[in-house]
DNA sequence: CCGAATCGTTAGCATAGCTAAGAGTTAGGA
DNA sequence: TCCTAACTCTTAGCTATGCTAACGATTCGG
């Protein structure tokens, strides 16, 4: 593949990126929270309790942005604020179970619209897709 | 592909797009231009000079918000906003020179990053990835 | 045990999103 | 004709998100 053939593709995964979390973002106003607190909400859920300076990096984020983040998580109940024993500086970040509920519903609403979309293709273009997408995780590592 | 592989698929390519286009992000800084910003200036670029209303709708943005962005971008001269002869009700948003220069520069710096991750695969797998990509953007359309 | 480093929060600023409301322009019907 | 309605954009004012600077509390090292 030539050098113009690897640009083509390079700029057609970015532009097909962004249109399609575009799309996808719709889904989000059924969660009730924006799209920062959303996404650390997740970070959260899914890498289990960390500290606010680590929420902060994982979100790339400065941690007063993150605190004030936190804070509006807490206000809804979706997660826990607890000074870490053994180093009473720092804070414990824990999803509660209303957290990982919210965060499911919404999540199902994203990749239920991503599914829908994708039954439409034929079986052929489902395991191409697949193929590519395993590609393209390597690739965003 | 049964139902569960295409759930599969659909949240990788959810969570690919989602930190792919998170790291790449970071070349933006180089451009001295928020993403919103960078974002509006690229729909001008591209799709040609428009009314206000419809670079709003473009940008999923409510008409207000667009205007103080381009506020912002006329500032800097990287656009004009210019009555439009016939009716004066609309502007029609054009991009400068200078503005089609930075952007170009900007996702030179965004592609070129992806470039040089893709320069790292085989050749079959550029392929594969080329093909699903063709397949996404339908999806994303 | 006292100074320095670390972690988080508070304060204050700019940007970006919204709705509501206003100014200017155009279009259409009495 | 002209008066009202509709359309396009801007202004005003709110909240949220991002930053840096500075502070309080805690821990660690010499």
């Amino acid at each position: 593949m030539g050098e113009g053939e690897l640009r083509d593709v390079a700029a057609r995964v970015h532009s097909t990126a962004i249109r399609l979390l575009r799309t996808l973002r719709r889904e989000d106003d059924g969660s009730g929270l924006s799209a920062p607190r959303l996404s650390a909400l997740s970070v959260v859920v899914f890498a289990g309790p960390m500290s606010l300076a680590g929420l902060a990096a994982a979100e790339q984020v400065k941690p007063p942005t993150m605190s004030r983040i936190v804070d509006a998580l807490v206000e809804r109940g979706l997660v826990t604020r607890i000074a870490k024993p053994g180093d009473r500086r720092s804070v414990e970040i824990t999803a509660t179970r209303e957290g990982i509920q919210l965060l499911d519903a919404g999540r199902e609403r994203r990749v239920g619209a991503l599914v829908s979309r994708l039954r439409k293709l034929a079986d052929s273009e489902r395991r191409a897709l697949a193929r590519g997408v395993e590609i393209l995780e390597r690739v965003a590592r």
